[in-house]
DNA sequence: CCATGTCCTGGCCACCCGGCCAGTTTCGCA
DNA sequence: TGCGAAACTGGCCGGGTGGCCAGGACATGG
């Protein structure tokens, strides 16, 4: 093997639709310098689809309660959240309470999840 | 459009490694039936490659924890959590406990937030 | 000018959470 | 056979969380 200059990209296929793996599958399979993964097999990088019907319409998030939500996610509480934003706990309590209203959330936990799936935030 | 047997399939792609990007932009640029996104156009399916350097070591994690860990995702209060594995709630905090401790995380929220990371579970 | 929306603040309160102490059982492994 | 790891349970308690009430400031736009 010694100097392969075109050494093979691996890929791996995380791809919810059957039929748009098997057609990729069988396209990639054809490309010289390409290869896809095997079982277990560490890739290069991975073509991921989701199901795209998840998310059909954006949620409109005020600046403050985005600000609240990014320190959220960062596992801070609320008054950990109150002396960054320099606001009043109560405020925070407050911006919370429409974070979990709008991301139809149980609670703080709830309401990350929830954004980082609908891609509001980034973990 | 009818019956266009080689309906295209549109990829884009999310690469850290500028030169990865470069090589299979090429690579993919030559394979019929398949075509990169346009800017801003909705693909089908997306190639990522995150830098690999952030999960070195996975963390160990009983399949207890992995449970409750699970259930935390969706937002379950531990009294939600007790009854669902039919365990007490001491139990559940019991746990809990241990995730914190192993994930690293000062609350659920962020316990949920780290193990998401560092793809302990997929949200 | 007033309605609407966002942001901000306060008090009150039931409940939840996480950390501390303690203990039991069951399992596999040395 | 003893020993540790995992799982499970209990009580206790300070602090956090979320829901409810109420209010004020400020900007946009009808």
């Amino acid at each position: 093997m010694s100097e392969d200059k075109t050494a093979e990209i691996v890929l791996s296929l995380e791809i919810d639709d059957p039929a748009l793996a098997d057609r990729l599958a069988v396209l990639l399979s054809n490309v010289a310098g390409l290869r896809l993964a095997a079982p277990g097999e560490t890739a290069a990088a991975t073509i991921v689809a989701r199901d795209p019907r998840i998310m059909p319409e954006d949620i409109a998030l005020t600046q403050r309660e985005l600000d609240v939500l990014a320190l959220m996610a960062e596992g801070a509480s609320n008054k950990m959240i109150a002396r960054q934003l320099g606001i009043s706990v109560h405020t925070v309590k407050f911006h919370v309470g429409s974070l979990l209203d709008k991301l139809d959330a149980t609670g703080r936990t709830d309401a990350v999840a929830h954004a980082a799936r609908r891609g509001v935030i980034e973990l």
